[in-house]
DNA sequence: TGAACATATGAATAGATATTCATATGGAAG
DNA sequence: CTTCCATATGAATATCTATTCATATGTTCA
């Protein structure tokens, strides 16, 4: 296992690693929303979001759809729900 | 997706999300080890290795039997390891 | 064109965290 | 008991990162 790889993964396993991606990746669960929509729904401000979507988009865990000045936001695949789903579970055990 | 919960499943994540703690679990997939073999294997300090495997026991991801002066930590169970090969597979997919 | 709106982005800041250093703890062996 | 060894731990530090603020970019509509 050498350095690069091993910070890699890392890397991968941190995008999940914060309370405010976490709860915008459950909230694209349902469907795909704008920015101004999951800025109200986890009552943060619009930049917060906007950053935080831009580091789960660089991970391809969403994606965007731009349309006229809105853009809309939604997970890339089921793969994303089922690594969500794994960690709800493990974090449940541990309680 | 209330507060607590997010939070708790972003902890979860959390802990994989280090270096030096994916390279200390990989390190553990033979065999158990005692944290002097651990830490000249990844070539760091003793306290480092110790603060991180601290928090991986805590996470229950390791387990520790102790004999005599020696601390000899090991995976909790296989579910660690496929975790670790997901985080391996997904890391592979995006380069 | 200009005003209003939605989003993106850079800089600054505050809080979190990994590592190091120094030292404490506890067992082993003489 | 004393010394040596393996590990644990607290404090300090340096780095990283999430959020905020201010502002830029780009779109719609009057």
């Amino acid at each position: 296992m050498d350095d690069k790889k091993s910070q890699a993964i890392a890397d991968a396993f941190k995008v999940f690693g914060d309370k405010t991606r976490i709860r915008i990746l459950f909230s694209l669960q349902d469907k795909e929303k704008c920015v101004e929509e999951i800025s109200e729904e986890l009552g943060m401000e619009q930049s917060a979001i906007s950053h935080q979507l831009r580091i789960l988009k660089d991970a391809r865990l969403i994606r965007l759809r731009k349309e006229g000045r809105y853009s809309f936001y939604s997970l890339e695949d089921e793969h994303v729900s089922i690594i969500l789903k794994m960690g709800m579970e493990h974090a449940s055990e541990n309680m």
